[in-house]
Parts: structure tokens; sequence; C-alpha cells
DNA sequence: ACGCACGGGACCACCCGTTATT
DNA sequence: AATAACGGGTGGTCCCGTGCGT
């Protein structure tokens, strides 16, 4: 069977994933991802073409595994403020599960400026979130929660560039037991501000 | 006399600043920066500890010019959201003169979140700035022109997040035109919200 | 097979005893062992961690060899002072044959001092000849052959010392023709003065 | 006046001889030793042409002061067994003075193995030593103190090479306390054996 | 007599990717 | 499918010595 393969290969994708959070991309070596995962070299360039290959399939899981999480939300029947609530109560939970992986994120938008490649790749389901987003504002308005000289668009660019912000924040933020809250308080500070009365 | 040296050593900063900018820390080599700069290894070695030490002098620079302005702001007699309207305003002129070493924020928070000797020089003034937004939204409320119910510090720490954000997605869109605009609008989007009446 | 790899590594290691024994542990490059082997940097650092690997490598085997050709003599049923005869006459022998690669006895001990890797990887063998040495001359004055009044373990230790000290000259004296024997005759001195009668 | 300038040539003197003990000469760099001395590198090549030069000084004061002792004991009129037993009894007094600058004596060798010029630096004094012991050694038979079938010159050879050997125990060995005993008992037993009756 | 800035060249370690081998 | 050996090249650091200036 080929299930041994699949497992390697995740083996190596889980590894990569590690390494290039604790040391970052540039800094982490072909082989210290191999001596990670466990497997020889061999093994590595069988399943990937290159360092970078592993780097962007991982890009790839997570921008899908968001996407997949953002239009969960969406397809609620919900009002938008209560929405943005349980998005931003989960903001702590996000930290404390996936917070080594956080500074992938990082990882992932400072490649993205450099390589066309990894740009395009991220660029473009960045652009749906912004839009999943400002479609959610527009019912918001229309359901008379949002008031309604909001410009939608504008109002889903400033909430995603606030989450980015607050992202890196808790990258510098030792103090990582209080981000989730501080940051959902953020968020409801800007949400505030377009609800309606 | 030691002007030269000074003069070299400037040569050495700017140089190291462009490559850094343009492939990053880790991808950036000693060499390369002696032959952008135009001067041997031996004189890099003679201003500089290791490549990190010039990165920090970079930081450094960068920081205090960035805490100049921003008090320069304070200082002055204006209303709150005259000052934050002025601020978004130049955020274009910033882009357009400043663009090319703006990827160098992203490398300086990265390496931050790396090496604790980075951090410490970094994390310091990134307090201060949210201290001095924070005094203005303080004096903003009593003045009478943001909210009384408003926390000054989470309105302080969500506007540097905020900008923080729009930065990074400055550097992700191609199309910086506009992208001085769209983010004044973005910041007057949360001041907005938070202004009385 | 890894018949492939033994042969590089011993290439390797001939190579570099070779280098360190004509310019020294400091003053050699890997490149030039590199260059002396045949080999690539690659191979070499495939085969061995650092510089320093496989100059301990090199030391464990001089220490290995010599403790066997020491404990073969020890084991043969002969007087004591037969076998130093023996033994001072395989002298010129060893001059002639592994002349080349006697510099490295020095290298070695330079090393052991500021090393300490080094210095407990060749303190604990050179310890044991003592031992061996002074249980020799413990049979020797059992069996009747050497005074009874003499400290066996000091006349090991002067032995050792003395051969350390004829080693040192003969790495000065370029008339090595002689060398051999009279180093003998040294040695003979030194015994004779012990022998009973 | 020139005062200031061969206190100058003192101190770096002095501190290269510290750092090739500490360091060996090799591993010693330049700037290294001025920074130890406390002077420039300017001053440091305005006294000597190379860092060759300053250890062949420090090797030709060595030299010199080591014949001084020597000749002082040989022309002592005192018979021979007495005067080698001054000298052991020096031993330790010479580690725990200059015991610091020993390390110096194994890089002096190794050096004159390698360079031509250290080596005829080196070698002729050694000789000289030899024959200086020789001499004594006939003086030892002459007046009766030592057998007369002694070759005087194998003795000397002998005695030195016992010493050279001794020094570089010492070197391996951490428990310096007893060195010098130990090593005048080892001198004794090779002298005992020499002595008549 | 001495100080500082500098030149250019090496060295060790390591890294990415490939080939021989199983 | 996977391993181990290998190739060649780069990277940061440091070093010896020079030359200008005082």
């Amino acid at each position: 069977v080929q299930k041994r393969s699949e497992e390697t290969k995740g083996k190596i994708i889980h590894a990569a994933a590690t390494c290039f959070s604790k040391n970052g991309y540039d800094a982490t070596g072909v082989s210290e991802i191999c001596a990670t995962a466990g497997v020889s070299k061999g093994a590595f360039y069988h399943h990937f073409e290159s360092k970078q290959a592993v780097f962007l399939c991982l890009l790839e899981g997570w921008l899908a595994e968001l996407e997949r999480d953002l239009l969960a939300l969406y397809q609620q029947d919900t009002p938008l403020p209560e929405i943005l609530s349980r998005m931003t109560g989960s903001f702590q939970v996000i930290f404390d599960t996936a917070g080594d992986q956080l500074p992938m994120f990082l990882e992932f938008w400072i490649q993205a400026w450099r390589d066309p490649v990894v740009w395009s790749a991220a660029i473009k389901p960045y652009r749906r979130y912004q839009e999943i987003f400002a479609e959610m504002f527009k019912v918001g308005i229309s359901e008379g929660s949002i008031k309604e000289d909001i410009d939608s668009k504008l109002a889903a660019r400033t909430l995603v560039a606030l989450a980015v912000g607050l992202l890196l924040e808790g990258l510098m933020d030792p103090d990582k037991g209080d981000w989730g809250k501080a940051s959902a308080e953020s968020v409801r500070l800007l949400v505030d501000g377009l609800k309606k009365g």
C-alpha cells in the first residue's frame, strides 16, 4: 500500500511546520526537518521537490482550513454582532491550540512578499476573506444591526487588518494568557462603533 | 579625521537597509552588504561586531525616528481627531518616501520574535507608542471629543494594532497608489466609532 | 555497500594525519585535508562532525595501537631488562616507519593541554602506560633483576618521561639515522642504574 | 625620549607571552596581543615586523635566561651530585613562578620543528645545554663522584631528555603541587645509577 | 611613536540537492 | 520507497598586515 508513504509525507509536513515556526524559513535546513521528522533526505526529496514545496504545501493547508472555518461562521443564521462575538471568543482558543504554529503566519507573509509563487498562493484566499466579511457586513446592514452609512468593503478591510495587527501583537507579547480577551475587546471596540444605535 | 569613518559606517548602514529590505535578513549576506556599500569586509567588521549588530543599529534608528515623529504630533495643541486625521493623512507620504524600507518593518518583527536581544530593543519603544496614544485618548476624553466610556488604553492598543495590520496589508498589495487613502479611511472608521455624538 | 564509505573515511583520516604532521593542527585547513584525501567537503562533514573530531579519531587510534604494542611486550615471559632492550631496539624502527607521523605526537600533547576533551582522551591511556611499566618493574624486582629498594611507580614514571623526552629530541634532530641507537643507549643508561649487581 | 618606546615594546612582549601560553601561537591573533597589551596595532607593527618576530624575541629571551641560570650552576665549585640536587630542588620553584609561561616551551618546540628560522634559533642553545651538562659529568668523573665507565655525553643527553620529558608531563598533570618533588625524585633515580659506589 | 580605518583573503561549518545503493 | 554517501558552493567571522594621519 502507499499508506506508509502518506505517513512519511505527513511526518515531514509536521516537522517542517515545527521547524519553520521555531527558526524561520530561511534558518531552517532540510536536514533539520528530516532529523525532526525522523526520515532521511532521500525520503524528503522523494515527496517534495524542494524546501519551498513543503512550505507551499503548508501554506495551502493553513489557508484552506482558515477559509473553511470562516465559511462555517458565515453560513450560520445569526445576527452579525453575534457572529463576530463568537469569532473573537475563539481567539484565545486559537492561541492556545495553534499558538506554536502562529509564527508561521508571519513567515507566510514575509515569503509571500518576496516570492511571487507564494504571493499568488496567499493573496487570493486573503481577498476572499475580505469578501466574506464584506458580505457579512452587507447582511448586517440589511438586517439592521449595522449603521446604514457604513461601507461594507471598508469595514471588512478594517476588520481583517485589525485582526492581523492583533495577531502580530500577540506574537510579541509574552503575556499570552490575556491576549485572547484583550483582542476580543479590541474587535468589539471597532464593531461597537459600527453598530446601529 | 574620523569623518571618513562616519561616512563608511553610514554607507554600510544604508546598504544593509537596502539589502535587508530586498532579500530579508537571513538571505542577505555580509558580502552582499559590503558590495552594495562599496566597502571591504574588513571595514564592515571594523565598524560592526556582526551582521546582527547592523540590524540592531538599523532598528534603533528606525524606532527613534518613529518616536520623535509621534511625540511631535502629540505635543501639538490640537483636538485629537484632527491629530489622527493629520497622521493618517501622512500615511501615503510615508509609503511613497520610505516605501522601500517598509519590508524592514516585518523583518524587525520576525527577528524580534526570535531573538531576545532584538525583542527587548523593540518591545520597549513599542509599548511607549501605545502609552503615547493612550495619553492622547485621555486628553481627547477630557476635552470632550471622545466618548467618556472608552478605555483609553484599549483604544490605543486597538489603534496601533490596526496601523500594524494596515501596514502589513500595504506590503502585500501591489496597488500602492490607493493604500494611503484606504488606510486613512480605515483609521477614520475606527475613530468615528469612538467620537462623541 | 558501505565499503566505499569506510574507504573514504580512511582516506580522510590518513590525509588528516599527513596534514597535521606537516603543518600542525591549527594551520591545517579542512579544505587542505579534503584536497589531500581527494574528497569533497560534503564527504568530510558527512563522516566527521568537525576538524577536532578527526583529530580525536586519530589520537584514539594512535593510543590504542601504542597500548596494544605495550601489552604485547608485557605479556611475554621474559626478564625485564630483556624486554626493555627489545623495546628500545624497536625505537629506530618506529622512527623509520612512523617517523612522518611523529610530529602528531607533539600536536596531541599541545592540544591535550589546551582542550579538556582531548586531554581526557589522552590522559587515561597515558596513565595506563605508566601502570603497565610499574607492573613490569614490580615483576622485575620479584624476579630479582631489579634492585629491591626501587620504587616501581617512580621508575615507571621516569622511564616514560625519558621516552617522551627522547621522542621530542628526535623531532628536533635532523640526524635521524642515529636517533634510535642513541635513544636505546639512553634508556639502557637509566635501566643499568636500576639493575641489581 | 625613547623610554616610552621601550616600555611599549615590553608591554607587547609580555602580552604576547601571556597570549601564546594561553592559546598557542597559531590561535593567538595580533589583535588579541594588542588588546592585552593595551596598545594599538600601529604600535605593534612599529616595534615588530610580524607575529613571528615577537615570538622569536620571546624565544631568545627565554633561552638566554636559561643559559645564564645553567652557567651559574656550573661555575659553582660544588660536587656534581650536589649541583644536580640543587637544580632539581628548584624545579618546583620554577613551576610555581614561571608555570604560566611553561606552555610556551611546547610552543617553542613545535614551531622550531616547523620553521627553520625558529629552529636554528633554538637548536644551538639546546646543544649548548647538552655540552654544559657533559662538561659537568666529566668533572664529576674526574672528581670521583661519577662512575668512570659512563659516557659523559650520553649521560648529558639522557639527563636533558629526562628533564624535557618531565616538563611535558608537568604540563599535562593538573596536580602541580607534587610535580616538583616527583620530578626531583626522577632525576635522582637516574643520577643515583650514575654515582659511584 | 603611535592610532584608526581599512583591504582582502581565508577558514570552519553547513546547506541544498543528487547519485549510488538497497 | 527510502538510505547513506557525496558534491560543490556559500556564509559569517576573523585575521594579518598596510597606509594614512597625527
